[in-house]
DNA sequence: GTCTATAAATAGATAGAC
DNA sequence: GTCTATCTATTTATAGAC
């Protein structure tokens, strides 16, 4: 558990060199950008959905209203796709993480990931991605933007684990990576789903409920 | 959440008539029974490995040693085949709950149930079902089987969760239907998979491991 | 880069002989 | 009921004109 230090949220992916002419940023690049942005929002709506595996090209092509053959001029496969919009993502998680006050307790700092994870999730703005498919997952292990981006995620939420666990507000029996995976896990539990549907809770409930099982237990205290 | 009397665990399919002669039960009918066991097993093999949507009929064919054209003689659907998958599962826990003895305490009744499965899942026993695609839960919704043998399992556990909350040993404040939810998300719950890759621990420990997150929560005590 | 049209592969399900 | 062979639909991905 690594601690990185993440002056900034979202590095530009191709910063103006030093000294060099501002490019001219084109109009034409922008628009190219802007589609691309658009794209993967679609199908990361469509992820949140359906999943990776019921999830086709068509039918991110008819959302995004673009033919299914200039999907494949911005990623070169389903994969590429699926994993930009987990890098996309992990990108919006790092701007919320650097919302959150710095000064504040490691454990509710954690907490607040959590609960930013369920809303996102509720909301249809979480891509769900099997851990299953292996030519999915394959694609993933390959992506440096992927990588970086998870890693840059998990080195702040292990130094708030490490910090809660020094701090005693977080158990110091359990390993921290048994509590980081519990805490990715929020973001594909079914539990949240099927209270929504019961209809008998908010989401702001729901989220509050399921927080609670998972910092306090099920036990009596 | 209701309880229902289970005094035996498994009725037989088709039980005699009272009073009928007992019909000898041929060779040849107690052959297309252990198919259809086989055929079943290897189903959930696959489905606890790939999960529904990547389990193809070829590869349970294959897994069988028969042909794919047979296996529609004896399930109409892959829905129907992942349907029996489950009632079988349900079917199994159902015998486990009947082994665990009747005076334990209820809250270890339902550590016992949680463990049960989440073992029964790192052996591979456990078919994974995605909660989002629609035509299997539309067959799942429709099939009385899979409804009795769902709605037997949960109002075992439903009445463990009641009794431990009047005893004080389950947090009181929270909703039945929640807890119920959530021990039945172990189910597939990614995590110990997770920790399984990571090698560093034995399955047992992984079980006592995610137990603790589960029952005791993340916070310190 | 966007489109229409199509290739190539796969999967669920069925036909029909035995 | 089991087999081989096939149908039909769907899906990923590409070709080629503009």
């Amino acid at each position: 558990m690594l601690q990185v230090a993440t002056p900034f949220a979202h590095p530009a992916k191709n910063p103006p060199l030093p000294g060099a002419r501002t490019p001219q940023v084109s109009f034409k690049t922008q628009m190219l950008q802007a589609r691309e942005d658009a794209i993967v929002e679609a199908a990361n709506r469509l992820l949140a959905e359906k999943g990776f595996d019921l999830m086709t090209m068509d039918q991110v092509a008819a959302n995004v209203g673009i033919a299914k053959a200039s999907l494949y001029k911005h990623f070169s496969s389903k994969e590429q796709l699926a994993a930009a919009g987990m890098v996309r993502v992990l990108g919006q998680a790092q701007d919320f993480l650097a919302t959150l006050p710095t000064r504040a307790a490691p454990l509710d700092q954690l907490k607040a990931v959590v609960r930013w994870m369920m809303l996102a999730r509720l909301a249809g703005r979480m891509p769900s991605l099997p851990s299953e498919n292996s030519t999915l997952r394959a694609a993933l292990l390959a992506s440096n933007d992927y990588l970086d981006a998870l890693m840059r995620v998990s080195d702040q939420i292990g130094s708030w684990i490490e910090a809660a666990q020094a701090n005693c507000t977080l158990s110091a029996r359990l390993p921290p990576l048994l509590v980081l995976y519990t805490l990715y896990a929020r973001a594909c539990d079914p539990v949240p789903e099927f209270l929504k549907l019961g209809g008998q809770h908010s989401d702001e409930e729901i989220v509050q409920l399921v927080l609670s099982t998972c910092f306090d237990g099920l036990n009596a205290r």
